[in-house]
DNA sequence: TTTTATTTTCAATAGTTTTTGAAAATTCAA
DNA sequence: TTGAATTTTCAAAAACTATTGAAAATAAAA
């Protein structure tokens, strides 16, 4: 069996990379993954120790998932620290993600492509009504995922996994 | 009516930056959009121009659209030179870069998490089962959402929409 | 109030990623 | 073959992003 902290650790630096990848901080992800894995909520200074980061840094990542609303502050009796916990619902953290980053990212995109898809619906020439096509047929594919995101993230945590059955069949 | 040349240019910028945000090198981003928005065939010293990037950028973006399979290359009979299509079906596309994205940074860190799960499963402290669980949900979900997308992607086009009209009920 | 603990800010620094452009390699026609 | 056209490579420079840490601001206790 695998040391419990070393997997800890193996999870943080895995969330860190993953993040990495897709946009999100490194100090952000291995924040998040740090309260994932904690059992008490834990102060700003704990988590500049176990993960050699700065005041600031921690300072920073730490309110980015407070406003995420995946990270919650956690007040401790007859302590003048502020405290903080992950939420540990899976589902819930990566709805608000998800719903986080479609509307700061995606949603602007959506209006821009719509805007271009429309001022460029009435040119007659070859030129213009192919790449109104093209324009066009992202922006309803792009609505279409929205439609099966929104199905299936508009909903409860239990409901999920009935949707999930019904696209099986 | 917004100019053609102005609504191609919004695309490619538009285009360019979204990738930028989801981790894609915002030229390789900046030529897909401008070969989408092509309407013959582009070679290298076009794609230069248009973009105003250097030789070896455009060469790099090309190559790495080329091998993600959502860009061809195209022979012109008595040119030397080697132009470029994209892939103008975009469920195509879309699929394309999804399965190569999972692949790449989504599957090793999906192995990684199983094998915590594993490692940490006999762990009979109160702080390893927490942590167990943990892990456990996170792949969980992240198996059912690969279920959902193998279940709406590894099907035609048209079984696309059909799944998608299922899912709205 | 004053003192002390804690949090926040942000200019400076470090680190990472992207882009350039010229040189090397390749391809193909003559 | 040779040589011109074209593509590829990659070290260096530029651009961008993340991180530090000390000073300023804030909050709580004495």
């Amino acid at each position: 069996m695998m040391e419990l902290q070393e997997a800890k650790q193996q999870f943080i630096d895995t969330w860190g990379a993953l993040g990495s990848e897709w946009g999100i901080n490194k100090s952000v992800a291995q924040v998040h993954a740090l309260l994932l894995s904690a059992s008490n909520p834990m102060a700003t200074d704990e988590i500049m120790e176990k993960l050699v980061i700065s005041r600031g840094n921690a300072n920073m990542s730490i309110r980015q998932l407070v406003d995420y609303g995946i990270v919650y502050k956690k007040h401790i009796a007859g302590d003048r620290k502020e405290y903080f916990v992950a939420e540990k619902d899976v589902l819930k953290w990566a709805m608000k993600i998800a719903v986080m980053r479609k509307q700061k990212e995606l949603d602007p995109v959506m209006d821009i492509l719509r805007e271009i898809s429309k001022n460029t619906e009435k040119d007659k020439t070859d030129e213009g009504k192919e790449f109104h096509k093209t324009v066009k047929d992202i922006q309803v594919l792009t609505d279409q995922l929205e439609t099966i995101a929104n199905k299936l993230f508009n909903t409860s945590g239990g409901d999920f996994l009935l949707k999930l059955v019904k696209l099986m069949i």
